[in-house]
DNA sequence: TGTACATCAGTGAACGCGCGTTCACTGATGTAC
DNA sequence: TGTACATCAGTGAACGCGCGTTCACTGATGTAC
């Protein structure tokens, strides 16, 4: 019998994907390498295919995760910002962050490789498709509740769309001001009054 | 003497770099490969290095082309728009087409490239950083009168972020759905009344 | 105008290297009795 | 409780391949006289 429900090759499963989860964010697909990831989950590259069929397999595996990861996070904000009555503005500050500008290893795969998704197999632009609509959707039950759910799409590209420029722009004072500048519109045109109480 | 001011080197460079800058926009920076590119431009990869110092220096300028090339278009589209008198209307439904949705080789380099700007060499960022700034320019000279110039970027990244998911979630009937919700709602928050005459 | 030579754009073989994948093997863990 | 065997996770060498880069060479174009 297994030594329990989470064996050990379930654990190191575990750690090979969350290591592939943070440096897919970090450097892109094609930075993901087997030899490079099994080495940094402490392990040797020959083993890898007892986890998994192939390196693709591993990057849609990885893209999930990474999603996972990181709605996980956002979720955490977003209820930080109950107590105030005001999830819409924690989703904001929180996805426009300076921290999630400078820290794309921990923070949203759909900002850290939209542009790429196109470019990747079929597998793995199904994780990219669905992980997009799971945004859309996060948005979605965030938006204030005098604003049509329709918005949504509109405020993820908004979200995405500020933080890759922000990004592009260098990590300095442009970049900075262009993500304040995409705050402060999103809380103008989207949040309901506020109740400060 | 040289032949002409633009001598048979020069064009042949030329044609290197437009290959390129249609490749770079459709596969992405390492699907841009010197042999690859050499071939397609009708020589052997040998001569290359006669052209550019490196693949890297051919990356730079190759993005710097594509810029020119996708805001010549976008200049074309924005100056048919100038006869009903509404530039920005134009810019936004050029954008924001089907056409460009399905045509990232021949379109804006920034939504075909941002998420992986950040991870390029010095020159190739530097190269996604002045053409990032020029697409906010090229919107800022496009907004209707009674609009801050302030919110150009806040513009841009709704553009690059809206085509951005809805090629992220397939060339299907959502991502049409996205663009043409992300079109409108850029309309209806931006553009100056309409000016039917 | 014609011939001899120099320049120059492009050729194609070769290099070193990193990568995804395979596979025979090892050592540890678990099972049977 | 102890011993013999089976299973299984992980090892490390090897493979084939593609890529960026180098370089000696070729053939065409241009120059000198």
């Amino acid at each position: 019998m297994e030594a329990s429900p989470t064996s050990r090759k379930q654990l190191t499963h575990e750690r090979i994907l969350d290591t592939a989860a943070r440096v897919l964010r970090e450097s892109g697909f094609q930075g993901v390498g087997v030899a490079d990831i099994m080495k940094r989950a402490g392990l040797t590259h020959g083993g890898f295919y007892a986890h998994f069929p192939s390196r693709d397999a591993l990057l849609a595996e990885a893209l999930e995760r990474a999603g996972q990861d990181s709605q996980a996070r956002l979720q955490r904000s977003i209820g930080a910002g109950e107590k105030d009555g005001n999830r819409f503005r924690a989703l904001v500050e929180s996805y426009l962050s300076e921290r999630h500008l400078k820290a794309p290893e921990a923070g949203c795969p759909v900002a850290a490789l939209a542009s790429e998704m196109p470019r990747q197999s079929e597998a793995v632009r199904a994780a990219g498709a669905a992980r997009t609509q799971s945004l859309i959707a996060s948005v979605a039950a965030t938006l204030p509740p005098d604003q049509s759910e329709e918005n949504a799409g509109i405020v993820a590209a908004q979200l995405v769309g500020a933080l890759q420029l922000a990004r592009a722009l260098g990590d300095n004072a442009k970049g900075r001001r262009h993500l304040a500048r995409a705050r402060q519109f999103l809380l103008d045109q989207f949040e309901a009054s506020p109740t400060n109480h």
